[in-house]
DNA sequence: TGAAATGTTGGGGCG
DNA sequence: ACGCCCCAACATTTC
């Protein structure tokens, strides 16, 4: 629509949320078509920022930051405003005397019930897009019309869905809110990663020569063969469909990259359809297993001082960088589930506190994989051994060296279990175990029969 | 997107 | 030369 044929006072309001781009955005695309004026609008909630781990805190806010800068260089600003969306979003509208609000849907329950809310107070209408997804939910379903709960047949339906098609953008001025809603952006520290759409693309050049590997290098830890876009995609600084079209699929690697992007559609899709998979069992019988509750053992995992150098050394990795190789997660999260039998929940939180690029569906559905208690996920009975993934994945210890100086002068022959070195070579290398580094806090045979026990006895099979 | 237990096979040491 | 045993190496099944 030729913005001459709109109201003359029209407004419409975009409000970003997990979408913080102006760059293959459609409630931004679409808004600035919509209206003589729009008003990009960021409300930041204390409430959700004050559980926030510091490395997704530091780089939300580095990238509400960017995305100011990206809308100051448009000669507009970004309108910030601090307080509870539910009751700031409604009362924004009407001050300005918005026409519509337009932003992206997100998945997680609580968003969309924020979303639910606002939406019933709203004096204006309201324009809604799946900006964060490569296909909407509802569009990827098996031939009885219901979402598969298996991936692989998800992901035949997958290739074929239709991909996100962006409105054409409009040349709408650029408004703000009055300044009595606005705030200064809480102060942060500097992210970990390049923030905005800006670091999006510096991640997504460096992937381009790597993604042709990604089949080869992916589990490789102490390698850097994974995209390192995770946490540009948790908070939308760049879209998917822009991932997809640079990169395709004309490659193994490339076909392998995208089809991580399914995963992720299909857990943000399932959510929608099962809200009660952020904390229970989807299969819920599984429920049903006995956890033991550890406080040592918990904490020991989350310190990193299990024993087990790869779990070690991935969960200081999470601990110092917000970050843990997808290969890594994997194992730290059988550790826990398996080894220690510790409810995956408590697995679950402590990773969306630290993870810089953790968000529910995908936190959740990928510790119900690893649990064994999410539909085609792995099945209970498969019990990681840690030493063996150690040997495989990380076998000159590379990565372990990494993150556990005080292992550095262990060879590769002993690295993976410190405990069956030949004493001699621990103490010429000054390692000393249950001392600078610790004994392993568990037996994995022991653990092992443990938990196949425990799972059995929960599923009734004898 | 496992691992361990169990089963099978075949080469070589040895009486 | 032959049978027996051991045990890698590989395959199958079980969890």
């Amino acid at each position: 629509m030729p913005s001459d044929t709109l109201e003359e006072r029209s407004c419409a309001v975009v409000w970003f949320r997990n979408d913080l781009r102006l760059e293959a955005n459609p409630a931004w695309l679409s808004a600035t078509s919509a209206a003589r004026t729009v008003i990009p609008l960021v409300v930041v909630d204390p409430a959700i920022l004050a559980g926030v781990g510091p490395f997704r805190r530091n780089l939300y806010l580095a990238n509400v930051e960017a995305l100011s800068q990206e809308i100051g260089a448009l000669g507009g600003e970004l309108s910030i405003a601090v307080g509870n969306p539910r009751t700031l979003v409604p009362k924004i509208c009407d001050a300005v005397e918005a026409t519509t609000l337009h932003f992206n849907r997100t998945a997680s329950g609580f968003g969309r019930a924020r979303d639910n809310a606002i939406a019933h107070q709203l004096n204006c209408e309201h324009v809604t897009f799946w900006g964060t997804l490569l296909t909407e939910p509802g569009t990827v379903l098996t031939g009885k019309g219901t979402l598969s709960k298996v991936f692989t047949p998800f992901w035949k339906k997958w290739v074929d869905a239709p991909l996100p098609v962006m409105p054409a953008a409009g040349d709408a001025q650029l408004g703000a809110i009055p300044a009595e809603f606005t705030s200064p952006l809480p102060n942060f520290d500097a992210p970990v990663i390049e923030p905005g759409n800006h670091g999006a693309h510096a991640s997504l050049r460096r992937w381009l020569d790597g993604v042709d590997d990604y089949l080869d290098t992916r589990d490789l830890p102490g390698v850097p063969g994974t995209s390192q876009l995770s946490a540009h995609l948790r908070f939308g600084t760049i879209a998917p469909i822009t991932l997809y079209d640079t990169i395709g699929t004309q490659t193994p690697g490339r076909d392998g990259f995208i089809r991580q992007l399914a995963w992720r559609d299909w857990y943000a899709h399932m959510l929608l359809e099962t809200p009660q998979m952020l904390d229970r069992a989807v299969r819920s019988e599984y429920d049903q297993v006995q956890w033991r509750h550890d406080p040592k053992g918990l904490q020991a995992w989350k310190d990193g001082r299990t024993g087990y150098p790869i779990v070690d050394a991935g969960m200081r990795q999470l601990a110092e960088t917000g970050w843990m190789h997808n290969r890594v997660r994997m194992i730290v999260g059988s550790f826990l589930v398996k080894d220690l039998l510790i409810d995956w929940r408590e697995g679950e939180r402590w990773f969306r506190h630290l993870l810089i690029d953790a968000e529910p569906s995908q936190n959740a559905g990928n510790w119900q994989w690893v649990a064994g208690t999410g539909t085609d996920a792995a099945p209970y009975f498969r019990v990681f051994n840690p030493i063996g993934q150690s040997e495989k994945f990380d076998k000159d210890g590379t990565y372990i060296k990494q993150w556990i100086p005080e292992l550095r002068g262990l060879d590769a022959k002993t690295i993976h279990a410190p405990w069956t070195a030949p004493p001699l070579d621990l103490a010429t290398n000054g390692v000393i175990l249950g001392d600078t580094y610790p004994e392993p806090i568990v037996d994995h045979k022991f653990a092992r029969d443990r938990v196949l026990a425990a799972y059995k006895l929960a599923l009734g099979k004898t």
